[in-house]
DNA sequence: ATGTTC
């Protein structure tokens, strides 16, 4: 794969075969993918063949392999012009994202309370394979009304306060949701599923403000030094893995119809404007409603933790999805045009003065949420004025090693040890599961985030990091 | 990520 280094932070894969568009690279020499063995570069050219593709196929500073798509993948199409959408776009984990709350308490008033607080969500927070939530759904037609209303409805439901709507992105609910869409099975997957964590690298971690990089914007974000938060990692479970595995299927068989051929079967995709494609994007809408109320329930099971043990409250800073594709308006070559951008672990950050944003938040930009991993810094960072790759930046710190290689090189006891020897309370399920998700699986988020805001994608609010893990 | 093998 030919990469040419154009900056210290942005690397070009030129056009070649049946690429539309060049791939474009926010990296460090470094952080490459190639450094590590990794595929992922080849994905981005792959993804670069997709019609209708628009500017560039770009990749964020954690890009790794993924299926068809590499996660860190950003990749915009142009509706009116053919534009695809692909489910392998979005990912298996529909609307993944990131929700952070700061409790009205800091560190040295937590001390002897972390234990017991730790053991309450141990014992509250459903997680793990197949697992069961906290809300147990009526019945179908109720799970219809979470599927089409999101945190909102939660929210109207009980589940929360009305403030929390104005702290999630789209306040809480996608338009255009169609649970029609949805096969019998993802219904089946997500009645009992909703207000649960699931497992992999999804957590839920007790947190505390170790660096403040910006005073004033951290205050409106509602942040500030030695602060206690909780930051919630999770998305739609069965139910939104349900929907791209029946529509990648749906896809493969109708692409050839449309006169689509690509590169990779993973890469099966429709036009927007096409039976299927509506279909599709109405069923991620409604996947992406069900992720929105889990993370607003998993929300709630923290704040009666957190009032049971501290008395605090917390209130939302930003719920933020980081697997999704948008239909949005976007000015490329000096004409503003409707695009379907698939951002597959990766995270929208909107500039200051963005019409989709909040008043309170105008002056700021859009708070973005990056999960590190267990025992290292999450990152509290802002949208920036002219950044490219449509508002976008990365979503964590980037998986080098497979899960299969983390388990065997690491023993989830030891590193439970190290763990708490270090201060940090782990409250997990499986031994595996920890092992997989160890630090050294990873980049080093600060690298990431650093050569993020370097690329000029984001910039830097605050740093957090964990003092309690509770893992899936 | 995931009832980790239609």
């Amino acid at each position: 794969m030919d990469v040419i280094p154009e900056t210290r932070y942005r690397f070009r894969i030129p056009r070649h075969g049946p690429m539309r568009v060049p791939g474009i690279v926010y990296s460090t020499r470094e952080l490459l993918p190639e450094a590590t063995g990794d595929k992922s570069l080849e994905q981005v050219a792959n993804v670069a063949t997709l019609p209708g593709i628009v500017t560039a196929s770009y990749a964020m500073p954690d890009v790794h392999w993924g299926y068809g798509f590499p996660i860190g993948g950003v990749a915009a199409t142009d509706v009116s012009a053919g534009g695809v959408v692909s489910p392998g776009g979005v990912g298996f984990d529909i609307s993944c994202g990131v929700r952070l709350l700061a409790a009205q308490l800091d560190q040295d008033q937590l001390a002897t309370a972390l234990g017991p607080l730790m053991d309450t969500l141990g014992h509250t927070v459903p997680r793990g394979l197949r697992r069961g939530g906290t809300w147990q759904l009526a019945d179908r037609a109720q799970l219809y009304d979470v599927l089409l209303g999101g945190a909102r409805y939660a929210v109207e439901a009980g589940h929360g306060v009305p403030r929390d709507l104005a702290r999630c992105e789209d306040a809480g609910q996608v338009p255009d949701a169609a649970p029609g869409r949805l096969s019998a099975r993802a219904i089946e997957r997500g009645l009992g599923q909703l207000g649960s964590l699931g497992s992999g690298n999804h957590f839920l971690e007790v947190q505390v403000v170790d660096e403040v990089f910006d005073e004033a914007t951290a205050a409106v974000f509602g942040l500030h030094r030695h602060q206690v938060c909780v930051m919630i990692h999770t998305g739609s479970r069965g139910l939104g893995h349900q929907v791209c595995t029946d529509y990648v299927r749906t896809m493969d068989e109708a692409m050839s119809r449309y006169g689509i051929r690509v590169p990779d079967r993973q890469l099966a995709c429709v036009p927007v404007n096409s039976a299927q494609g509506h279909a599709y994007l109405g069923a991620m809408a409604a996947a992406t409603n069900f992720a929105r109320a889990n993370r607003q329930l998993l929300a709630e099971t923290a704040r009666r933790a957190f009032e049971r043990h501290t008395g605090a409250g917390l209130e939302l800073v930003y719920d933020v999805s980081h697997n999704l594709a948008m239909i949005e308006s976007h000015e490329v070559d000096g004409r503003w045009r409707r695009l379907c951008v698939h951002r597959k672990g990766a995270t929208r950050a909107l500039p200051p003065h963005h019409p989709d944003l909040p008043a309170d938040l105008a002056a700021t930009g859009q708070p973005t949420l990056i999960p590190g991993t267990m025992g290292t810094s999450s990152y509290v960072l802002a949208g920036v004025t002219g950044s490219p790759a449509f508002h976008s930046t990365c979503h964590g710190a980037g998986r080098v090693r497979s899960r299969h290689a983390a388990a065997r090189e690491v023993d989830g006891h030891r590193l439970r040890d190290d763990l708490e020897s270090r201060g940090i309370a782990v409250r997990g399920t499986s031994w595996r599961g920890l092992a997989e998700e160890a630090p050294a699986a990873y980049k080093d988020v600060d690298a990431v985030i650093d050569a993020a805001e370097g690329a000029g994608l984001c910039r830097k609010v605050a740093r957090l990091v964990p003092v309690g893990v509770v893992k899936g």
